[in-house]
DNA sequence: AGCGTTAATTATCTTTTGTTAATTTTTCCC
DNA sequence: GGGAAAAATTAACAAAAGATAATTAACGCT
């Protein structure tokens, strides 16, 4: 059930907590399996899902009228996937998750894991600690709109998560930027004819 | 020293907690005065200031060389204004928070008050619910970015903070939304042509 | 109230981005 | 491995944004 890597994960993200805490949250999640291209959160879901990515790449993403999509987030392993509307706006997703890569998560209701992290002191604990590394996350990528230009954000992107890059189309590294596909392959090309020089 | 509002903002934001828990932490703060135009943390500051504000608007703002700034962040009545570098990142500020208007808080240091939040269970929790608060707002802004144009989020930020537009100067608005404020000029000037028509 | 400072608007020009569509390249699947 | 589908690039044009500077408007202060 649980290998060596997730052992170690668990033991460092629940850090200082002892196993039966650990245990109480574990013993709710299940495993699930998604293939490349499954829908893992659908529009209009109110279920507060929460995945632990132990391998794979889930994307979240805006459908337009038109049919065209805007990604909102790339998540991958190692990583918790949920839609924040469910879970922290209490109201149905507005958008869709995605497996891009085949996928399997570790999957727990929210639902049934908030009472038992409300009422563990050490768990409560925790759960700030996540929080506070999300928040930094979602800090950093506003600091990233306001502070930086579309090129740079893409050197940023590239520069910290390369392998990302490599694993995700480029037209969805683009609306994550707040780009559209055209206006990226153009970055790209300044980029590397000014490489050249 | 706490007047009526204050009580009433007390009792909602720590809901549920009870008098001890809340003098727990509120017997820690201060208050303090700014007058417009004064810094509240500056660049290079390790201090772990936390401040509610009472009344006034605090703008945290990047310094360029040349002299020009980017606002990534306002923060007005009721809500709270933090360094996220020194309380989150736990690295030096790398931006400046100044009073925009004379300006009235409550000051905490958070190096205090942290071991008080972390060794009292229903304090965690609150920590928890202020933590969900800010990430959703963080997250909110996020998808403006993504999701909506320059235009588009400029009139977003009219329809849902037609009181903050009205008391900042346009070109802490404009950085604020990751435009010039030449730009925000020329889109106030197409709505308003498009208004009339 | 008036003066000096700061902010906002306008103008001009350059650069970048958006849009749409065509073309090339890559990927995926049978 | 070959062929269809998807992705990326390129092209052409329109629209928007950036940069800089000049002008006008608003604000702050004594």
């Amino acid at each position: 059930m649980l290998n060596a890597e997730d052992i170690s994960f668990y033991l460092s993200a629940f850090k200082g907590l002892d196993l039966k805490d650990i245990y109480d949250v574990v013993k709710l999640a299940h495993s699930k399996k998604l293939a490349a291209g499954d829908i893992y959160i659908n529009k209009g879901s109110t279920q507060q899902k929460l995945g632990y990515i132990r391998k794979g790449l889930i994307r979240a993403f805006h459908l337009k009228e038109n049919g065209d999509d805007l990604t909102l987030l790339l998540q991958w392993e190692g990583k918790f996937i949920a839609s924040h509307d469910t879970i922290i706006l209490q109201q149905p997703s507005r958008f869709i998750y995605q497996a891009l890569e085949d996928t399997v998560l570790m999957e727990l209701d929210y639902a049934k894991v908030e009472p038992i992290l409300n009422h563990n002191p050490r768990l409560s604990a925790t759960q700030a600690t996540f929080l506070r590394s999300m928040l930094a996350e979602s800090m950093a990528r506003v600091e990233s709109f306001v502070l930086l230009s579309p090129e740079e954000r893409y050197l940023q992107l590239v520069r910290e998560k390369p392998d990302i890059v490599n694993r995700v189309p480029d037209k969805h590294l683009a609306t994550l930027l707040g780009i559209t596909p055209v206006s990226l392959s153009r970055i790209r090309k300044r980029i590397s004819s000014a490489g050249k020089r």
